[in-house]
DNA sequence: GCCACATATGACAACGTTGTCAATTGTTAA
DNA sequence: TTAACAATTGACAACGTTGTCATATGTGGC
C-alpha cells in the first residue's frame, strides 16, 4: 500500500487540503503547518499520485514528440528535448508516426483526444504526410514544429535558413574556382530540399555562372542516394569539379563513392553537404558543410511550446535561424 | 467538454459499467448491447480517459526508458522499442539519467514511486552509476537491462557476447598474419570493455602469440578516445600492424588519425572495431567490426519486460546473444 | 469594543474510470 | 414445474488528487 495524501494529513495533523496546498506551493499556509507537513512528507516518503492529479487538473505534464524514424538527426533532437524537459519537470512521451499508415494516425488521434500529452513537438519528416498535417491543423492541441515542410500554416515552428545556407556554400565553392558545381537534391516535396536548390541557383546567378540542368540530380537525402547520384555524376563525360549534396548523409555517400572510384578529395573533386552531423567531422577528409543549428532549433521550439502551455503569450511563433558555413577538408581549389 | 463514459451510457441506453465492459472486452455482454455501445462510441467519438483509468487500475501502460546520452546506439534502441511498444499499445516515456547527478536520482525515484511507468528498460551506460544500481535493485518495479554493466544481479537482461566477439576479431587478424595487434580498451569499470579485452587475450594465447603490455592502451569508447590512442600507437617506435578498437566510435577515431597521418588502411595498417554501427559501413574503407545485434537485443529485452508486466512467467531472464564477424575493407594481410 | 478584511484551515464534491456485489433474466436438468 | 445455475446488467463505492466554498482566526483602524 502506497502512502497517500491522507496518510500525510494524518501524520501532520491537518486536512488533506492543507497538504495539497503545501505540495502545490499555494499561499495561505502558516509556516508552522507547512513545516509539519513537509516533515510528514519526508517521514512517510510520500509522493503525489500523478494519475489522480492529472485526472482532476486535466493536464498530463507530458510533452509528446512525434518521430518518423530514429536516426542521428532525431537523436540530436531527443537529446536536447530531454535536457529542457528535465529542467521544467515535464515528461517526454515518444510517439512514432508512420506516414500513410492508418493505425498510426488513429493512435495519434487518440493520444491527442485523450490528452495524454499537453503539447506536441513534431519532427521532420513526419509532416510530409498530408493526413498528419490535416490532423494536426484540426487538433486542438498546442504544438511546435521543427523545420516543418510547410510554413504557411499558423502553427509555431523553428527552422534553419536553408536558402541562405545553400547560397553560402555555393558561394564558397565558386570562390575556390569551381564553375561546374553539381547539386544533389532531396525529395521534391520537401520544402528544405527546394529552398536549398534555390539558394544554390541564386548563388550561381549572382556570380553569373550559367546553370546546367545536367548538374542538378534528383536524389534522396540518404547515404545510398548520395552514393548512387555521385557515381552517375562521376561516370559522365563531363564530370563536375564539385558536388554539393543537399544533406550530409548524401554527401557522405558521395564521398564514399568518390573514394571507392579512386578520386582524390579534395584535390580532384570537392564534396560538401548540409547539416553538420557529427559524422561530418569524423570522416576523412572532414566534410565541409552548413551548420544547421539543431540544438538551438530544438531548444527554441521546446521552450516555445512550454511557454504556450503555461499560457504566457509568445511573441514570435515562427523563427528561422541563420545558417553558418563549416569549412573542413573536403573542399579545395580547383586543380587543373 | 469532452465526452465521457456517462455520455456513451446515456446514448446507448445502458449503465456506465456496461460501457466499461465493452471497452475492456469483458465477457457477459449480449451481442445487441455491445453493438449499441459500439455504435454510441462511434457516434460520440468517445475515447476513455487515461488518467482516470490509470488511477483506478494502478497501471500506467507506459514503459520508461532510462537513457544517459542520446547517441547512435541509443537511437537504435529507441527505434526498436518504438516499434514494439507501438504493436503492444504501450507508451514510451523517456527518462534521462545523469550518473552521480542528485536531481536525476530523485526524479527517477519519483517516477518509480509514483508508478508513472509500469516497467523500465535500462540502457548502457546508465548503470555504471552505483547509486542507480542500488536504486534499481531496491525498487519494486519490473525492469529489463540492455547489455548491463553487472550481470550478477537477479534482474532480467539481454546482452551481446563481448568475449566471443573480441576473440573472433582477434583470430581474424591473426589469420591475416598480424602478430602485433594493439587493443584499445574502454573504461575499466565497463564489463563489456573488460570482456572484450579478455576475448582479445584469449585469442592471442590460443595462437601462442606473446602478450605485449604496450599494445594494450586504456582509452575511451569514443571517437576522440580512439583518435588520441591511435596517434600514441602510431608514433611509437614499434607501431602495431593492426589496431583493434573496443568500439566502432574509437575505431573511427583511429581510422581518422591514421588517414590524417598518411597511413594507408589496410595496406599499412589494419583497423577494426566493435558494434557495427551504421557509420562502420559508411566510411572509407568500410570498417571491419563485430556485429552487436542491438536490434535483436532490444526486441528481446522489451518483449521480456512486456511478458513480466503481463504476469506471464519468463523462462529465460538472462540472455546473451552470439556475436558475428563483419569483414569489410579496413583489415587486410600484413604487408612486409 | 467592534467592524472590515486578510490569513489560515477544513468538509465535501468533483474528476472519469474500474471493481464489487447484488439483482434480474434466461436456460438447463431433474 | 422447479431448483440450480449461467448469463446479463446496474447501483454504488472506490481510486487520490484538486477546486469550491464555508468557517474559523488573527489584525488593524476607528
Amino acid at each position: 500500500m502506497t502512502t497517500t495524501i491522507k496518510d500525510v494529513a494524518l501524520q501532520a495533523g491537518c486536512s488533506i487540503k492543507t497538504v495539497s496546498r503545501v505540495i502545490n506551493n499555494e499561499p495561505f499556509v502558516s509556516v508552522q503547518t507547512r513545516e509539519k507537513v513537509l516533515q510528514a512528507i519526508e517521514t512517510l516518503d510520500y509522493a503525489p499520485n500523478f494519475s489522480a492529479r492529472r485526472l482532476v487538473t486535466r493536464k498530463s505534464f507530458t510533452i509528446g514528440i512525434l518521430l518518423h524514424e530514429a536516426g542521428f538527426y532525431q537523436s540530436a533532437i531527443l537529446s536536447k528535448m530531454m535536457d529542457i524537459s528535465y529542467q521544467h519537470d515535464y515528461d517526454i512521451l515518444l510517439q512514432s508516426y508512420f506516414p500513410s499508415h492508418n493505425r498510426s494516425r488513429v493512435k495519434l488521434a487518440q493520444l491527442i483526444h485523450e490528452r495524454r500529452v499537453d503539447g506536441l513537438v513534431v519532427t521532420p519528416p513526419c509532416d510530409v504526410d498530408p493526413f498528419l498535417r490535416q490532423l494536426l491543423a484540426s487538433a486542438d492541441i498546442p504544438q511546435a514544429q521543427i523545420t516543418p515542410l510547410n510554413r504557411s500554416r499558423q502553427t509555431a515552428f523553428v527552422s534553419g535558413d536553408d536558402y541562405q545556407g545553400a547560397f553560402l556554400m555555393t558561394e564558397h565553392l565558386i570562390n575556390l574556382g569551381h564553375n561546374r558545381i553539381a547539386y544533389l537534391t532531396g525529395p521534391r516535396n520537401h520544402r528544405m530540399s527546394i529552398d536549398r536548390l534555390y539558394g544554390y541557383r541564386a548563388a550561381l546567378d549572382t556570380y553569373a555562372i550559367p546553370q546546367d540542368r545536367n548538374l542538378v540530380l534528383d536524389s534522396e537525402f540518404t547515404f545510398a542516394g548520395g552514393y548512387t547520384a555521385a557515381k552517375i555524376m562521376l561516370f559522365s563525360d563531363t564530370p563536375p569539379s564539385a558536388i554539393f549534396a543537399g544533406s550530409d548523409d548524401a554527401a557522405l555517400g558521395a564521398l564514399f563513392a568518390a573514394q571507392e572510384l579512386g578520386w582524390k578529395v579534395p584535390e580532384q573533386l570537392s564534396i560538401c553537404g548540409f547539416n553538420d552531423l557529427p559524422q561530418a567531422q569524423q570522416t576523412w577528409p572532414g566534410l565541409t558543410t552548413v551548420s544547421h543549428p539543431i540544438s538551438d532549433i530544438v531548444e527554441k521550439a521546446t521552450f516555445m511550446l512550454l511557454e504556450i502551455l503555461s499560457g504566457r503569450p509568445v511573441k514570435d511563433k515562427q523563427i528561422i535561424l541563420p545558417s553558418k558555413l563549416i569549412i573542413r577538408k573536403s573542399t579545395g581549389r580547383v586543380f587543373e
